[in-house]
DNA sequence: CTTTACATTGACGTTACGTAAACGTTTATC
DNA sequence: GATAAACGTTTACGTAACGTCAATGTAAAG
């Protein structure tokens, strides 16, 4: 028995379309082409577009069920598990987009329809994970897993009033870093209240201080373009001269 | 403090082409072009494109992100639930792939690996699976659910030499069929014949026979492309005359 | 002053077709 | 036999979100 394309499009399930493009690619020519260009498809066809499509609806692209199909040697179990292997980690992709979307809409709906002891745990929740998302693989590098995991502990144990303190004197920070700019002077008495006010600041987020650590994060500020990024959003230069009155505030040579 | 397209690009982990696409769609302009035509970005711009990024992780297409970030009156939370539904519905999809490769995975590889009988029971798998796939929908359609899984059962039940005997029958009819074909008369010796291999067939996949099961069937090859390509295959007319034949043989009008 | 690094605007490639244009062929109807 | 409907053909643009040239202008460094 013999199709037109048409003819074999229905009682494959398929469009025309998807026929022309298949003989296009390669990957399903008609038995002949009669006198008027026509394509003609025999049964021979019709199982190897049954074949086509059993692949294709496992997921399999064209590219690779050409393969499985036209060169005998290939190994069709094989491409079938490095397949699955993509739709898994396609899945776990899947699975983690999900999760952050929920959280999200979590803390979203939460701002709205939660209590306000919800609300701020949600709020907290969202502070970390965006924390956790700008500059988490930066410091995890750096200070390792146990030190932000540590970190974020603290955050999720604070209080709304104590989160409410941090926060103002986070911005505290800014503000008198942002006078002490002015002056020029990072030794200068300005420079080192803004320091000071910046230890009281990691108090919120550190389990335990030391003038080390200080000083190294005051040079990631710098060497990280993220962190400089946030320094510098008013004043070019900020987070050098951060660094500097912090360098002078902890000793470091 | 501002940027240029690579700085902005190495503070946020994109390429440049991504700015400059982002520009083009209208997703970010820059904050002014400088006299050389160089895009010029500010913090106000930084932040914009933290934002972007934020939706971007949780999968939402850029033209949405567009809307949630341009018009304040676009619900988010709406548009987020409709995203987290999107991916759902992705995540199902996936689920059924890679269910199915896995299926076809068992049953290929039973075929190299697994004990005889084992490699049996697989191939029977795949054969319901092929007929599920192949005709399922027009079938569970026609006959209801509880017939086709009966139909599936009883093949699950079969002995390999069963099964052997069923595909040897399957091929007699064909070759009967086909003879009986070049007679040209339905109600001849041969056809009736082929009528009653078919139905000797049948009892291989139906729990129990009716002869208004089998002219249904019968008009089912006719009518239903995907039937009526497997009989036609040899010969053309070949569906028709079978269901003739069936019709005469189970005493239709 | 030259090299090097970075900027710009096109424009094509990616996947598996959908959709439409412009035009020839077969079939059915009048 | 003319005509219209239904079907066939090729060509080509559109899709999402950029990657990757190419050709060319500008800024910074040696």
């Amino acid at each position: 028995m013999e199709y037109t394309v048409q003819q074999l499009a229905k009682l494959a399930g398929v469009t025309s379309r998807t026929l022309r493009y298949y003989d296009e690619i390669g990957l399903l020519k008609p038995a002949r082409v009669n006198t008027s260009g026509y394509r003609i498809y025999g049964p021979k066809e019709v199982d190897q577009l049954q074949q086509i499509l059993f692949y294709r609806e496992l997921g399999v692209d064209l590219e690779t069920i050409k393969q499985i199909l036209t060169s005998p040697s290939f190994d069709d179990v094989q491409a079938l598990k490095q397949h699955r292997e993509k739709l898994l980690a396609e899945r776990r992709r899947l699975e983690a987009l999900i999760a952050n979307v929920e959280k999200t809409l979590l803390a979203k709906e939460g701002r709205i329809m939660m209590s306000d002891k919800e609300k701020f745990e949600a709020f907290k929740q969202q502070l970390i994970d965006e924390n956790e998302r700008k500059y988490g693989k930066e410091i995890r590098e750096k200070y390792g897993d146990e030190q932000v995991n540590k970190s974020n502990e603290k955050v999720k144990n604070m209080t709304q009033a104590q989160y409410e303190e941090a926060t103002k004197l986070g911005e505290e920070v800014l503000r008198v870093l942002h006078e002490a700019f002015l002056t020029g002077d990072p030794a200068g008495e300005l420079a080192q209240k803004a320091a000071d006010l910046h230890r009281q600041w990691l108090g919120y987020f550190w389990d335990h201080y030391s003038r080390e650590a200080h000083a190294g994060l005051a040079q990631m500020y710098v060497d990280d373009e993220r962190f400089k990024a946030y320094y510098d959003q008013k004043q070019s230069g900020m987070a050098e001269f951060l660094r500097d009155a912090i360098f002078i505030y902890t000793g470091k040579k």
